[in-house]
DNA sequence: CGGCATCCGTGACGATACTG
DNA sequence: CAGTATCGTCACGGATGCCG
């Protein structure tokens, strides 16, 4: 019997950095390959195994499981049971959640390397909601709060601006049930807002983004 | 021939993840193991690869000469020669320099896992230079700009407050050439003012902090 | 002695196949 | 659909050796 019997927790810790530091504790927790982007989608909401896949081209099934169990047990995320039609779901804690502000200043700091398009890459629509966030949400953010449905070329998704209560997903695939407001626009002026070489009102009085709405978050978009 | 000869440059460049999104292009460039804390170690300054060697156990060599050429070619850092007596050290470029907000935003996320303090954790004291620094130069932060030197019972660090010129070291390891005022602490309460759970004023009213020295900087942190 | 390069054992990773 | 099993490959960690 060369194996032990492993206990519900999972066998081994994973390789710790073992130093006394806030960072490098973080590091112990989301530093694994895949780890982040796996959060990035879960921010999106609640998740499927196999949508969770399909939007992570280039990860092995086992890697995936693994990080999933690997991130419950760390208190990311949770695994809820959905009534039997619909499979389980996958959803961020409140802590995972808060690993929002670590994946902004990563994108910050990644924008740049947008510049070019390789022909290898993969897209998804929601990739682009996190830029478009910090335009909503930073300084000199016109807009009020509600739920925005965003069109790209490349698919569509929604944000909700203004929220602040973790847990709640801040945007999502596809269109939200009920939007406050819609807008059309192309992924690389959803990318200049989030670089701040734009700004939203200036786009909107462009005409580089279509906006179409009646409340008060329309309104606020289109410049009062 | 089945491999090719490689040039100059690195042979291949590390796993991509292949995504048109800014997160996963950051990590493309500093998602491996070891450097953002590699990064962490050259934000305290040019260090030698000695230094770097010794404030990162568990590094392997090879791993550690691995991730600075990445980090030299990917514009991250350089390499500088120095007068034949002392040896090479590596910098931060201004991109490297960037980092620091992704750092400080992993830091504050992971700093309720310091709440224990495992045996087996190495610790060196310019690792609490980062949570410092935020409550210096975060709201309410009551400090002039200037540099301060930090005694901890880990050792001796110190921080620039106020500085926003990228490429300048934002602390550094032992006390520093000039400082404009001296603090005596210990590293719980650096962490706790980290967390925003105490201020700096308000541990020095308590006498939690020794401060030292006669400028403005220390004038400030006196509470006027 | 500092700064790596080389070698080697182990484990993590990626692709595919397979199962409840 | 949601993973587990298997396997080849590569990255990592540790030790040692070379070279200025």
């Amino acid at each position: 019997m060369p194996r032990e019997q492993q206990p519900a927790t999972r066998p081994a810790r994973r390789r710790s950095y073992d130093q006394f530091c806030a960072g490098a504790r973080a590091l112990d927790a989301v530093g694994d390959r895949w780890t982040l982007l796996i959060v990035r989608e879960l921010l999106a909401g609640p998740r499927r195994y196999t949508d969770l896949h399909a939007d992570l081209p280039g990860v092995s099934t086992d890697v995936l499981a693994s990080r999933l169990k690997d991130m419950e047990q760390g208190g990311l995320a949770t695994r809820r049971r959905l009534p039997p039609p619909a499979a389980a779901v996958y959803e961020l804690t409140e802590r995972g959640h808060g690993l929002l502000p670590v994946l902004a200043a990563l994108a910050e700091w990644g924008a740049p390397a947008l510049a070019e398009r390789r022909p290898t890459d993969a897209v998804r629509a929601h990739w682009f909601a996190l830029p478009l966030l910090r335009a909503l949400d930073g300084p000199g953010g016109p807009a009020g709060d509600g739920v925005l449905d965003v069109q790209l070329e490349e698919g569509e998704f929604h944000v909700r601006t203004g929220v602040r209560e973790p847990g709640s997903a801040v945007y999502g695939d596809g269109p939200a049930d009920r939007a406050d407001a819609r807008i059309v626009l192309d992924a690389e002026l959803c990318l200049a807002l989030g670089r701040g070489e734009a700004t939203l009102t200036e786009a909107v009085r462009d005409g580089r983004v279509e906006v179409s709405g009646e409340g008060p978050l329309a309104a606020g978009l289109r410049g009062e």
